[in-house]
DNA sequence: CACGGCATGATACGGGTGTACCAGGAGGTC
DNA sequence: GACCTCCTGGTACACCCGTATCATGCCGTG
C-alpha cells in the first residue's frame, strides 16, 4: 500500500485540513493532532510531510493566497468581455466580500492569520504577501481608465478612491464576518458606494 | 499586611494586566501564569477576584470598550462648543484610528479579542456590545445635520455613508495594524475622504 | 535476492494550560 | 479571648501541546 506516494497531493491533503480547521474553529484550534484526525492521517504524517508547524502554517497560507487569487480571477473573466473598468472594480471588490460559502470560508480563514500575524510580524515576511498593494494599484488604474471615459468624476483622486474602496470591502467583511451586518447588507453598501462612484458628475 | 483590600482595585489591576499582555503579546499569550505576573501577583489571586479565565476575559473586554468610549468623549469635547457636524464626524472617526500610542493599544488589543470572538460567538454576547450600530446612528443624524446646513450634498443617503465612513476606518485601522500602511497615511486617506464629502456640492 | 531509502505507525518527553485543593495568617465581631 | 470570614500562598491534577525517537513495512534498484 506504500507505493511512492505524489507528497503534493498530501500536503495538499493536510493543508487544506488546516484551513478547514482554522475556518470552522478558528486557528488556535489547529493542533498538529487536530490536522492529522481532520486529515485522516496520522500525527506522524503531519510531522513527515512539514516538519515543523510553522511550516504547514505558512504552507496553508500560500495555498489560501492561491484560492483567493483564483477566486478573484474567475469573477473578473466573469465581468464580460472585454470588461469596461466599472465591471472590473465591482468584480474584485465583491470578491472579497463574504456573501457565499467560498468567499465566507477565505474571508473567515483570513482573518484567523490575520491575529496571528498581528502578534508575530516576522511570519508574514518569510512568506511574501505583496498582494493588497498590488490591488490597490489595479483598482486605482481602472479608476484612472473610467475616468479618461467620463464614467467617474475627473476631480478624484485615483488612489484615494481606491485605497477608500479597498479598505471600505475590508471594514464591511469584519462587520459581516462578526454577525454585525449580513453578506447581503454589506453588498448593498458597497454598490450603492459604487453608484455613486460612477454615476457621471 | 492583609487590609480588606478594594476588590475593585484588584480586579482592575489584573484585567489591565491582561489587556497589556494582549496588546503587546497577543490573546494566546495571555495565560492565567503570564497575567498573575504581569500584574505581579500569585496565580491564585487571579483566580481569586476572576473565577474563571472567561470571567476575565469578558471583564477585561468591558474595561477595553470603557477605554475607547473614554477616549471618543474626550476628542469629541475637543472638538469645541458647540461643535460643527464636520468636527463631530471627523474626532469619532479619527479618534478610532491607530495614529498615536492610545488608540494604537486599543486598536490592537480590540483586533486580539476579535479572532476570539470569531471561533466563539457566544462570548460577545454574555457582554453585549451594541456600539457599532449606535456609532452608526450618530455618524447618520450628524450628516443629516450637515446635509440641513448645505455642508454636505443632500443627494447622499446619511446611513449609507455613515457605514461606509465606519467600515472605511476599520479598514484602515487594519491595514495599519498589519504594517501595510503607516497611521498617518491612514489619516490622510480619511481627511481626504471627509474633505470630498463635505465639499459643498 | 539483498539492500537501502522512502513512508508510516506507536509512543515518549518536556513543558505549558486552566482549575482545584489544602493550608494559614490577618482583621473584625461576639 | 474565641471565632469566623476575608484574603493569600503553594502545589497538585489532568490534559493538551509540538517535537523527537524507535521500529517496521514496502518499494525500486543493484
Amino acid at each position: 500500500m506504500n507505493v511512492r506516494v505524489d507528497h503534493e497531493d498530501r500536503r495538499r491533503q493536510i493543508a487544506e485540513a488546516l484551513l478547514r480547521i482554522a475556518d470552522t474553529q478558528g486557528l488556535q484550534s489547529a493542533s498538529m493532532r487536530a490536522v492529522a484526525a481532520e486529515a485522516g492521517v496520522s500525527l506522524r504524517l503531519v510531522q513527515y510531510y512539514f516538519e515543523t508547524k510553522e511550516g504547514l502554517l505558512l504552507d496553508a497560507l500560500e495555498r489560501l493566497g492561491t484560492q483567493l487569487q483564483a477566486r478573484m480571477a474567475r469573477w473578473i473573466t466573469e465581468a464580460g468581455s472585454p470588461p469596461t473598468p466599472r465591471a472590473l472594480v465591482t468584480a474584485v471588490l465583491s470578491s472579497i466580500l463574504p456573501t457565499d460559502p467560498e468567499s465566507r470560508r477565505i474571508t473567515r480563514t483570513y482573518a484567523a492569520y490575520y491575529t496571528l500575524v498581528l502578534s508575530d510580524p516576522a511570519l508574514v515576511e518569510k512568506h511574501g504577501t505583496p498582494q493588497p498593494d498590488l490591488l490597490e494599484g489595479f483598482l486605482a488604474k481602472q479608476i484612472r481608465a473610467a475616468q479618461r471615459s467620463g464614467e467617474i468624476d475627473s476631480g478624484k483622486d485615483p488612489e484615494m478612491t481606491a485605497a477608500g474602496l479597498l479598505t471600505m470591502v475590508n471594514g464591511l467583511g469584519s462587520s459581516v464576518l462578526g454577525r454585525q451586518r449580513t453578506g447581503d447588507a454589506a453588498l448593498a453598501i458597497l454598490t450603492h458606494h459604487l453608484d455613486e462612484l460612477f454615476r457621471t458628475a
